[in-house]
Order: structure tokens, then C-alpha cells, then sequence
RNA sequence: GGGGACGUAUUUCAGCUGGUUAGAACGCUGCCCUGUCACGGCAGAGGUCGCGAGUUCGAGUCUCGUCGUCCCCGCCA
């Protein structure tokens, strides 16, 4: 017995063929619909009355118009009667009904993930996930790339020096233009735009300029979507970190909606600093709509704001009528209207001031905090288009950035990163002024990727090296085959990686990338349908040479 | 490591200020009806209220701890 067709693609022009098909009996989300004639069929009716949902079955029949259209369904013009029924594989009950909507807890997805991708929507999103990736390895072979792979098992190196290393190592090869769309693994705490194991377009290319890698990815992100019905222009715009920071107090900002940030400490006297326990820089923006704030909301904003170390959050409502404050007795009437045209603000916003004492990787955190709030009230007050798709290059970050636990300069992006000619001289003597040849890419809120220009000469990377403490022992220890490399003629070379998954998820409309990833794990990094990570079998340990030791518990006080 | 939300029947949820036999819908089982497509009708099964302590005459409800899921901060060389 062999299929003919897919019971989603029978149409009214199929009228009177004889078909078999196959597949599994959802009594909600049915493709097509199947009648049992009691008298004329009766063997076939019979057996029918015993299938049950997400029972496999192959069906002989007929197409026939039918008497009323469905026009619900793709196939509602026509419906298949039954001469044979055979059951392929009957079916337990599912925990959860087979059907477009998501009606089942993520928990209750993952563990039963088999049950989950059935349906119709993670087929659309795999799909597409692989449509983007043929049009990239497209896009990649039309542009003079060649895929070459790379090791994953390898010698130790500071985690995920590797993926630079060998395609820098295949530019001093000469291969000029390298791309791998491959698996990373990284050991950070997961978020919805997170996995430990996730998907690069990685490329690297010869004697670029910073422009010629831009336009490599602007062509595959406009093919990429293009794939996705998604219409975007070429050449994106560009921003220095600094002017995203201090504008939108993010390092990917979302761009589909305004709402800008204000520098503002010189709206709050010095006194008025010491008696609201201000420390640090303030910042505020405008929130359109928003002057008819509850106290409650205040106090949620105000919450949120110390939530994310903020020393305070200060409010002014703007109305026809004019201004009130909370922090008016503090700062007179005078500053509050200061604060109010700083912020742009017009009757009917209320502009949120926040201040924060600390630096977050070397920026202010009230600018950092002022921009969490800016994505929490443009999502609240319904600030963003949905329809846009806002690219943007950021570049101009710096070299360095100042690590609090180690208490040191570490490399802000990683130490192959090129230098900004003019600052070199800056490296030993000033190296928070140096700026690297790094660059963003960031879509409507999330960074798509990370690249740079990297450095090429020996004896620059060797400085960088050291600037960054390393000793000359340590140096030759993990990066002598790197260095040496360097020394036999190595071409200026520069490139980029791109988060497939994060794009494939932007481009399905998705909020996690947990659902165009086929077998995606938890927050806590667990498969819960395949129960992984687990227990290892004691001789399997024994045959490596491996001991797991228990955890230790931290001693009570 | 920190903050927040959640955890009650197969599933999705309700359960007010602590009070007697813990409810609904979906699903499931049986019967009936039936050219239906969210079919309809009748009957029924199904619950250690995540787990463990504590407070109380009495805990799904309050407190503490713990485990799990999700969101966020830190982290993402």
C-alpha cells in the first residue's frame, strides 16, 4: 500500500480519484475530512468507531465534493469516503490536544516534545529556520565564500578563543573568504533569546573593510528575510556605542520606537542630591500618554528601577493644567520644568528620572536602568510597530572594559580584536580611552551578532597581550602556535558571527528561540523529554579515568 | 549568585479575609443521537492541592525551607 497524497493538499480539483493517505487522526486540526458510510461501508464504518485521537491510520477512498464547503479548512471543498480503514499504530491518549494554539505549559511541551512539534505551527518554524539557512549558504557561495569546518575538539583555550583561531589561522592560509554555519556551545545562564548550544553564520574574510563585511551581512540579512516575505533596505544605519548608551541606554537598542533618553543631573540641586541619598548620574525620558499614571504604577516603576540597583526613580506628570512632581519639594518648580523640557516632554507624558551610583562595564548604570525602563513602558503603552524591522550597526566600543572581580582591564569583545590606528600609542598609557574595530548588529532590540576587524601583526597582538597581563610565559603557554602563525605573512582580515537561531526567531514572529529550536532545553539547561544531563554509568567513568566528585555544599553560618 | 511570576484532576484554570464531602471547562470511559466539521444529550471515572517542616482546634489558603517551569539582572571571554 502506498500513499498518494497529503491529506492537506486534496482539492476540489482532485474530485473523483481514488486516494490513499496517511497520517494521524486529529479530531480537531484534521486536514481532511474522512466519512464512513454506515450501510454502504459498513466493515470500514465498524472500524472507524474504534480509532481513537493520534491513532496512525492509512485510508482507500474516493474524493467527492462535498454537499456544504468547510471553508475553515484547505481542503473543506472536498472529503475523502472510505472504502478501507487500516490502523497503523494505534495511540495512548496525548497529555495535551494536538492543535495550532499552544495550549499546554512550556514544561508539559519540552517533556512531551514529540507531541508538541506534531503541530502545525513548530513545522511552519523549522521550515522557515531552514529556508533562512539554504538562502544564507546561498548568499555565502554566490559572495566567493567556501564553507570549511573547523575543530571542536581541540586544546584547552580560554573558552571560545578556539572559533577565532582557526579562522583566523584559514585567512593566513590564504583561503580569503571562509563562512561555517555551525553548532556553539557557551556556559552562560540561559535567557528566551538563549541555549548552551546554539547556530552561527560565522565568516571571516581577507583585506576587508569594515564596509565590505557590513555589506556581506546586509545582503544575507535582506536575502534572510526576504525568505521570510519581509521586505528590508540595504545599507543599514550605523551608531557610535557611546550615542546608543546615552540615547537609549542599551547596547542594542530596539529603534521601532523613540523615546529617548536625557542626560538630567543638573535638574537636581546639590542639596536636593544629598536629601534624596542621590549618588551617581541621572537620567530620564519622556513616556508619551503615560501623565494618567496610578500611584500603584509609580510605585511598580519605582520598584522595578531599585530592582536594577537604581538609588531612586522620580516622576513629574505633564498635563494641560501644568506640572506635578514627586520630587518637587527637592528640586523647586523651576527644576521640574528644567527636567520636563529636557525630556522633550509634552502634556499628557510623565517623564521618569532615574539616578544609580554604579558603572556597568564602564557605562552609567542610570542610563543602562533608564533604558530597561524605556522597553518596559514603549511595550506598556504599546510604543512599538510590530511591522518594523529596525537593523543597526553599532561600532565605536571600547578596547577595554574594567572588570570589577578581577579588578583588571579585560578585553571588552576578545584580545584579537583590531585597534583604532590612532589609539594604539594609548594602549599602555591610557587604555580606557583605546577603541576597537569591533561592531554590532542589532535587530529591533536584539544583538544578531558580534564581529571586528582583527589584528593582524604580531607584534600589536603580543602589546595587546600584555596590556592585558598576561606574562610572557602565559602568552607562548595558550597562544604560541597563534603567535607564530601571525609571524609568517598573516593579511589585514576581519569578519563576523550571526545567531541563527536568534534570527530565525525575529523572523517567525517568536519571542523565544525555543521554538525554532526542535529540541530545546530548560532555563536550568535540562532536556526534560530525553532527562539530560544525567547520571553517568560508574564503568564508563572507570574506562577515562574519572572521578565525579559530590557537590559541596556551602557551609552553614 | 540576586529579583519577580507560577506550581490544585490528563490538560488549562477557579478556589475571597484559614472552616465541614476541593470546583469548572477540555480531554477520557460507557450509552444514546447524528452529514458532522468547537456536534449534541445522558451517565461515569479521575485529585498525595509539587515536596517537607512549622503556626493553628483546623492549612489548597498563613510562615519557613526545598524542588521544578518561565521572565529579568548579574554572567554572555
Amino acid at each position: 500500500m502506498k500513499r498518494t497524497h497529503y491529506c492537506g493538499e486534496l482539492r476540489a480539483k482532485d474530485e473523483g480519484r481514488d486516494a490513499i493517505v496517511m497520517g494521524w487522526v486529529h479530531r480537531r486540526t484534521g486536514l481532511v475530512q474522512v466519512v464512513f458510510n454506515k450501510e454502504r461501508q459498513a466493515a470500514a464504518h465498524a472500524k472507524a468507531e474504534q480509532v481513537r485521537s493520534e491513532f496512525v491510520v492509512a485510508v482507500e477512498g474516493k474524493i467527492v465534493k462535498r454537499q456544504k464547503a468547510n471553508p475553515e479548512l484547505a481542503s473543506g471543498e472536498i472529503e475523502l469516503v472510505a472504502m478501507k480503514l487500516h490502523t497503523l499504530n494505534n495511540a495512548k491518549t496525548p497529555p495535551f490536544a494536538i492543535e495550532e494554539e499552544i495550549n499546554a505549559a512550556e514544561e508539559t511541551r519540552l517533556r512531551f516534545r514529540y507531541l508538541d512539534l506534531r503541530r502545525p505551527k513548530p513545522h511552519r518554524n523549522l521550515a522557515l529556520r531552514h529556508k533562512i539557512i539554504l538562502e544564507m549558504r546561498k548568499v555565502m557561495d554566490e559572495l566567493g565564500f567556501i564553507e570549511v569546518e573547523t575543530p571542536m575538539l581541540t586544546r584547552s583555550t580560554p573558552e571560545g578563543a578556539r572559533d577565532y583561531l582557526f579562522k583566523q589561522i584559514l585567512m593566513i592560509s590564504g583561503f580569503d573568504k571562509y563562512f561555517q554555519i555551525v553548532r556553539c556551545f557557551r556556559d552562560e545562564d540561559l535567557r528566551a533569546d538563549r541555549q548552551p548550544e546554539f547556530t552561527q553564520l560565522d565568516l571571516e574574510m581577507s583585506f576587508p573593510r569594515q564596509e565590505d563585511i557590513f555589506h556581506v551581512i546586509e545582503t544575507v540579512m535582506v536575502r534572510a528575510c526576504g525568505v521570510a516575505g519581509i521586505k528590508v533596505a540595504a545599507p543599514f544605519p550605523h551608531m557610535l556605542y557611546m550615542d546608543v548608551i546615552r540615547k537609549y541606554g542599551s547596547d542594542k537598542p530596539d529603534l521601532r520606537f523613540g523615546m529617548e533618553l536625557h542626560e538630567v543631573r543638573s535638574c537636581f540641586p546639590e542639596e536636593a542630591k544629598q536629601k534624596l541619598q542621590m549618588e551617581g548620574n541621572v537620567f530620564a525620558l519622556a513616556a508619551p500618554g503615560a501623565a494618567g499614571y496610578s500611584r500603584k504604577q509609580l510605585d511598580d516603576l519605582t520598584e522595578k528601577a531599585k530592582a536594577l540597583k537604581a538609588r531612586g526613580a522620580y516622576f513629574v506628570k505633564v498635563t494641560p493644567e501644568g506640572l506635578t512632581s514627586t520630587v518637587e519639594k527637592m528640586i523647586g518648580a523651576e527644576n521640574v520644568k528644567k527636567l520636563a523640557e529636557a525630556c522633550g516632554a509634552k502634556p499628557g507624558d510623565l517623564v521618569v528620572a532615574v539616578s544609580a551610583k554604579e558603572q556597568i562595564k564602564g557605562t552609567e548604570a542610570a542610563a543602562l536602568i533608564a533604558g530597561q525602563l524605556r522597553l518596559q513602558l514603549g511595550e506598556a503603552l504599546n510604543l512599538i510597530d510590530k511591522s518594523q524591522w529596525k537593523f543597526l550597526w553599532i561600532t565605536g566600543f571600547p578596547l577595554f572594559e574594567w572588570s570589577e572581580t578581577d579588578k583588571t582591564w579585560v578585553s571588552a569583545q576578545h584580545p584579537f580584536t583590531g585597534i583604532v590606528d590612532e589609539d594604539l600609542e594609548k594602549l599602555e598609557s591610557a587604555p580606557w580611552e583605546v577603541r576597537s574595530k569591533g561592531y554590532d548588529l542589532v535587530l529591533n532590540g536584539y544583538e544578531l551578532g558580534s564581529g571586528s576587524i582583527r589584528i593582524h601583526r604580531q607584534d600589536i597582538q603580543e602589546r595587546l597581550f600584555k596590556a592585558l597581563g598576561l606574562s610572557e610565559e602565559q602568552l607562548r603557554r595558550r597562544f604560541g602556535f597563534f603567535l607564530e602563525a601571525l609571524t609568517y605573512g598573516t593579511p589585514p582580515h576581519g569578519g563576523i558571527a550571526l545567531g541563527v537561531d536568534r534570527i530565525a526567531m525575529l523572523l517567525s514572529g517568536e519571542k523565544s528561540i525555543r521554538e525554532v529550536i526542535a529540541f530545546a532545553k530548560t532555563t536550568a539547561a535540562q532536556d526534560l523529554m530525553a532527562d539530560s544531563p544525567s547520571e553517568v554509568d560508574p564503568g564508563q567513568l572507570d574506562e577515562l579515568g574519572l572521578a565525579v566528585k559530590p557537590e559541596v555544599k556551602k557551609a552553614a553560618e
